[in-house]
DNA sequence: CGGGTTTCTGAAAACGTTTTCAGACTACTG
DNA sequence: CAGTAGTCTGAAAACGTTTTCAGAAACCCG
């Protein structure tokens, strides 16, 4: 019950406990003989060191925050496997900063802040100003995935995304509107005249930028979107939401979904009423899950390479923390077109990009 | 860039740091009027209080370590999302130890304790003697999900679960015996004759709980287990061992799979095979992730309530830190089954089990 | 108005580390 | 052998809090 300290192991081995610092942190400069003693004395208490004062003194904690909302989707759920894995190789620790319902990441990103976290990754709602000020201040690096800085929760719009203070935030996206541009020429090859979107009602940065990509992608071919379905939170939200957008009176013929999950809702709900996929409706989703892969799915998709995220989360993390004052970085992450079975093989001309399984 | 601490507040607010402490701790026990100085300081100063340095002295870090393995999967996926939520409710924090390649836990758990977590919940690996008595010596509360005390990882053993020293820890797991003789019940009393088993190569306990009950329920009704299959690591491994299992020379008619994940693998499978479920291939999963639920799947599967385990984890650390010296407790989650469409019906007498969909 | 509570406040000692600064050796070098 | 550089070690001051202790001020009641 008693917690074993540094000076524990300094009595035991007959040493000051600046050396069993040292023996602990620095490794050089402290003889052999000593260094075994203190070794064994502290193997014999069982002494480790105490991260909390440590990271005090040191002003590095190498605890890592992730404000993340709901993580029960397939691409979230392996975003935080694959950055908690990343962060592990490279001795750091993910302190999970959970934010509830959607709304401002404030007050669970600043929670997560008090513990004077080396980096925050945030993939969930939206920065307040109060937020970015407070990490501006306290200089800790910031990569938003998914969003940028200042983004408003209704319209973003990238070119006016201004930051209101100077603040240093890295981005990393999808190049969102790549993606629509792809399901679009894909499913207008395909044949299909009255195209809907699969969105969420709470609309996140992302699932805005694919809607509008493909608002304008089927404008510049002089078509209009049809419909717009939105998904209600809850565990059969897709699936209901694409119930009712495929009962209309004058149903689509192709959907493209703002990821995966809610295509395979579509996938399900055109199963349960009876519309053949891809003859009558084509479905396109996003992030290409494994499940998409399934035989059983074969959904077209595109392609958002988590792996490629994450390594571009650390990089940005690793470059602010050398150089505090670089300019911000938005990324895009290029995004492919996964042809499978879902939609139709265009009529006309051949696919633009390959669709190479990995 | 400089953080701004507690002796700037009061210094700003003209008072000594104790009082400033007070105002962001006690709450009681400073005017009203000292209390309007403080806070109007701190806030111009945008002052937060170091967890780090409060935790350090007040011994509790509000921080709770979660050693898990991979969470890609749907059931813990959902199980890091919801005990995440559960913890942020009650002020506390997530510490992610990610133990990587399936080995014992220690090192990932040993990493988060160095932090002076509140409390450990271990959902992944086989805790060594030597993290068990670090873990009882510093008497931080520790709830093993899905497994025991000092198992073995080979050939678990419930009656000789003894731990090797008077290590207190909790576990909770699902009752795995019940499930799988349910599982056995439906599959026989359908029809089926040749029995499988699907579970992992890297054998965990539930694992071998399930393969065991599945067993002795066969045995105690004059059967033998047909078939054992396991799934390597890596994406596809369900499927890839389904398909392996389901191309056998005398493939078997009915199949219970160790999750929901697994019993998905084998639905594709069949479906690639061109086996006929139910009526060739009877197929039985374990958890009741959402998407068993699907119109698409409609699988037959134990309920393991996650929300009820994620309360029950809650529940056993409350009251071990209320008292460390209460005796280790062992909670079984009563799961149930639920009849759905890749099992037949029983020709013979009606269902033990209600399957009342929530 | 005086004694005794009660309420509030500040000085200072913790908490468990790291790190600077000297001091005390040893080991070269001429 | 003296001087100097080099290596190692310990005392003590940090890091940003909380909390004990005691003192000061206010209050109450006879």
């Amino acid at each position: 019950m008693e917690r074993v300290t540094i000076r524990d192991v300094a009595e035991r081995a007959g040493v000051s406990n600046a050396t069993v610092s040292r023996v602990f942190s620095d490794a050089h400069a402290v003889s052999p003989v000593m260094r075994d003693r203190v070794i064994s004395a502290a193997e014999a208490l069982g002494y480790r060191p105490n991260m909390l004062a440590r990271s005090l003194i040191r002003a590095k904690t190498n605890l890592v925050a992730l404000a993340v909302g709901e993580t029960k989707n397939a691409y979230d759920s392996i975003f935080v496997d694959t950055l908690a894995d990343a962060l592990a190789e490279r001795g750091k620790h993910l302190l999970l900063a959970k934010v509830r319902g959607g709304g401002p990441v404030d007050e669970a990103l600043m929670g997560a802040l008090d513990y004077q976290v080396d980096a925050a990754v945030v993939a969930a709602g939206t920065m307040t100003p109060e937020a970015c000020a407070r990490c501006a201040r306290v200089g800790i690096p910031v990569v938003l995935c998914g969003r940028v800085p200042a983004t408003l929760p209704a319209e973003p719009d990238l070119e006016e995304a201004v930051p209101p203070l100077p603040f240093l935030a890295d981005s990393i996206l999808a190049d969102n509107g790549a993606g629509a541009r792809m399901a679009a020429d894909l499913l207008i090859r395909g044949g299909c005249r009255r195209i809907a979107y699969l969105g969420r009602s709470h609309r996140a940065f992302s699932d805005s930028e694919r809607e509008r990509g493909l608002r304008d992608s089927l404008a510049a071919q002089g078509m209009a979107l049809q419909a717009t379905a939105r998904i209600a939170a809850g565990a059969d939200g897709a699936y209901d939401a694409a119930l009712r957008l495929l009962s209309a009176p004058e149903p689509p013929d192709g959907v493209f979904c703002m990821n995966d999950d809610a295509a395979m809702g579509v996938l399900q709900a055109a199963q349960a009423l009876g519309i053949a996929v891809p003859d009558e409706l084509a479905v396109i989703g996003f992030d290409n899950i494994p499940m998409a892969a399934w035989p059983g799915f074969r959904l077209t998709t595109i392609d958002y390479p988590i792996s490629r995220t994450v390594e571009t989360v650390i990089a940005r993390i690793d470059a602010r923390l050398a150089d505090p004052a670089r300019p911000p970085q938005v990324t895009r992450i290029p995004v492919r077109l996964m042809v499978r079975d879902t939609t139709r093989r265009g009529t006309g001309r051949p696919a633009v990009t390959s669709h190479k399984e990995t």
